[in-house]
DNA sequence: GTGGTCTAGACCACC
DNA sequence: GTGGTCTAGACCACA
């Protein structure tokens, strides 16, 4: 795993574990890595995992069990998917078609559908 | 303005400039406000205006007159745009594409292009 | 059974037992179920069952005889009322009461005692 | 500033911080100490104080300037006050008139309320 | 100067 | 074994 970008490592890794839970890689309600063993996967102190865990606890796509471990939540899959969806039609999607008017180009023509 | 997001102050600063460029607001060849000036019309450090001017300089959409005062360049409505389009089409298209088709966005749909 | 809390886990079984023994359902001087009857019930680790009976056993709730298992105490339920009442008098009730006073929660109101 | 209890020491300086919102010694709107300043008043790694200041901002009571510092919220004071009313309303309260009930306290008799 | 991230290493309570 | 907290110290980008 490379960490070349200006967004924080815990971030990517977050990213990347929603990615794996979308992709069906880690099952929904299933146990993931102890902060430990995915530290030392991904050649990253275990602190860093922690914040990352930390992260994905506060929005509800992982849980803990004391002393067992971390789980996925059992609807960790659609949270992720409604979370992203919501970020891209209220965030992104207002600055791309703003920017994309101001520099002249057609949506429907760049991705090729056809008008009638 | 706000300058919650993620992106450095100075950028969303120049990004705004950009804007006022694109959008004629302000006039190529023209003089701009002073860095103090912008600054405490934002509500920012003159520091941070410097760095945005700095960085808009860099990349030829701005010029100085020592003693006089910063400029835009007479060329910098095209400059934005090629740079801007050049940026847009290599760089996010493909972000953009690959996102909405992992979400189940259908471009044509969400644009409102008649599919025949 | 949850157990979200912050309280670990062993004493807030500790505490459900004490609860099971003043409300009746467990009687005074009968056996209790096993560690790992109780841990299989609860979802839960043997060894944290163990923790529970052991607390338990120290405070002269419960006691043991070897090789037979666990039993209530004969005065279990008064020396549990007596714990308790002490503990809530002299820990809790001034945090309550200070607290009610800063949030403007009126106790009389609250509890719905009526005023003359 | 003792840190006794077992309540990890971040969360015990954000209920000193809530307290000094409340009592007005720290004012809506201004600046707070930065992690460093706060962290050496206090005799606490800077670490600490961030992650004190982290929590109030995810709650809101606090916000943050970039480059500058950070600020409490304009509607602290009324925040804190919701979210721990709230809190003693759902949480606690239930667990006390349980608690009363089974040990045979009468809430009217512990307050002193005048039954009429 | 400010916050923010990361590492290394320690210690603790809990399961 | 697990997570959780804390320290010390470093480095970085930003204002």
């Amino acid at each position: 795993m490379d960490f070349n970008e200006h967004k924080p490592i815990y971030l990517q890794i977050s990213d990347t574990i929603s990615d794996k839970i979308l992709s069906g890689e880690w099952i929904p309600g299933e146990r993931i890595p102890s902060v430990r063993e995915l530290g030392s996967t991904l050649g990253v102190n275990p602190n860093t995992i922690m914040r990352t865990y930390d992260y994905l606890q506060n929005i509800d796509i992982i849980f803990n069990k004391r002393g067992v471990g971390y789980f996925t939540a059992d609807d960790a899959r659609d949270k992720i998917v409604d979370l992203q969806r919501r970020e891209f039609l209220n965030e992104e999607l207002p600055l791309i078609q703003k920017k994309m008017s101001l520099l002249g180009i057609d949506p429907c023509e760049l991705f090729k559908c056809q008008n009638s």
